[in-house]
DNA sequence: ATGTGTCAACTAACATGTTAGTATGAATGG
DNA sequence: CCATTCATACTAACATGTTAGTTGACACAT
């Protein structure tokens, strides 16, 4: 009668397999383990315990928890605990909204400036795409559709663009990994993106914008229902305990 | 001869002015004089000076420091020392970019789902602006100003819109310090934000953005002179130790 | 049985001690 | 006189000790 608010697992990936500083290795630890579910939505962070199972002092886990919880995936309550977020439809909406301001301006400057071995570059991600699907690899096609994404923003030659972008989806993303991809829809999106790279070929903006705002419509359609299917998973379904 | 590298001042605003946690406050007054360019790009920030000068120890001061080096305003060299980042006009034009990309987006949500209250809210505030206008006085009309903006992105009812709105375009508000408000651009930026509210009372959505486009356009050409014209608060310009 | 007050245990927040990496400058060799 | 080396001093990064606020449970009164 308590999978209410459970107790975090002890499965971080180890700190090793990162590089940069302490902090920076726990905090990438802990961002794959919330972004991956593996850490559920209400679940308590012990500090405590992270510090054991890492291997490391307190310092460099509050350093994590405090970005961590600047970018929202962890709710810190005073004095007292700290708690993976909630999804939150409304976060989600605006997570999509950031996410589709950044895209479109993204795509219409892309279209505009491009070079020739930029637009080389989409297509041939797009024809990997296209063999990933044959292939029905829909990891190999996640990645490459992320990084199809990443490339655009690569293109503008805006360096923070791809950093604030994956900022402000970080809730869609997690929210994205309940979605299991089917064949279907990774050829439409497959489509989808031939459409973008084609309006950037014809160094198109509008033409871009528009298939790029179509394309990211699809997806919000699909969390929706997540909403219904999985309320444990949403913050204000619950008015439990006191 | 040694302006080049030199240490900040102890004028922070003192913690007890603002709320939250130590950490918290420690961030704000470090982002005021940072911001305020009471500490110039290039100044040394000292971790022991700065706990004397609030009565603070290193916890919150380092957390603080880790948030400004996220947000980019502060440089930390590793092991040894964090300083005032210096201006970058790529990362001013890459801040304008992101800002254009959500202020866009944010007008065309507002033109299309206004409220007859928010419209008046609109109005009411660009009266208040002619009138400042009239007097003279050019800091209440910035504060009018930002809050127009403030007020466009409350309108769409997404929370986080407004921090990271702040946040991508920090370079450009703290460069912004440096241009001198003028009798006559006030004017004109007046006549500007007239533009775009009476488009969102029109609700077109594609005026509104075009009238923000150009609004926000005018901006860019007014920091880019800066350059010449203060190249000390620039980074790229020295090749000095070593 | 139920609402209330007290208390003990736990946590984040803060303070302080320790380590290790970097930069500076003096001493030395060319 | 200039380059190189090496020792020293200083810094951020990390570890650990301390404080104070919150929570939940239990006792007790109603």
């Amino acid at each position: 009668m308590a999978p209410i608010a459970d107790i975090d697992a002890t499965r971080l990936k180890d700190i090793g397999a990162f590089e940069g500083s302490l902090a920076q290795r726990v905090y990438l630890s802990l961002k794959e383990a919330i972004l991956s579910l593996e850490f559920p939505p209400g679940s308590v962070l012990r500090k405590g315990m992270i510090c054991d199972t890492l291997g490391v002092s307190r310092s460099p886990v509050s350093e994590a928890i405090a970005r961590l919880a600047a970018e929202g995936l962890v709710e810190v309550i005073p004095q007292s605990a700290t708690r993976v977020s909630h999804f939150s439809m409304s976060e989600i909406r605006e997570g999509t909204f950031l996410r589709e301001a950044l895209e479109l301006a993204t795509v219409a400057k892309v279209a505009r400036d491009r070079t020739e071995e930029q637009l080389a570059q989409l297509t041939r991600n797009v024809r990997l795409q296209s063999l990933l699907v044959e292939d029905g690899d829909f990891t190999g096609f996640y990645q490459a559709d992320e990084e199809f994404h990443a490339m655009l923003m690569q293109f503008t030659g805006y360096t923070r663009l791809i950093t604030v972008a994956r900022m402000v989806s970080l809730q869609v993303s997690r929210a994205r990994m309940l979605l299991l991809p089917t064949p279907g829809r990774a050829a439409e999106t497959l489509e989808e993106h031939r459409a973008i790279v084609e309006a950037i070929r014809d160094q198109d903006p509008v033409a871009a914008q528009t298939a790029m705002r179509h394309h990211l419509g699809q997806l919000l359609p699909r969390i929706e229902p997540l909403e219904q299917e999985r309320p444990e998973l949403f913050s204000p379904c619950d008015a439990r305990k006191r």
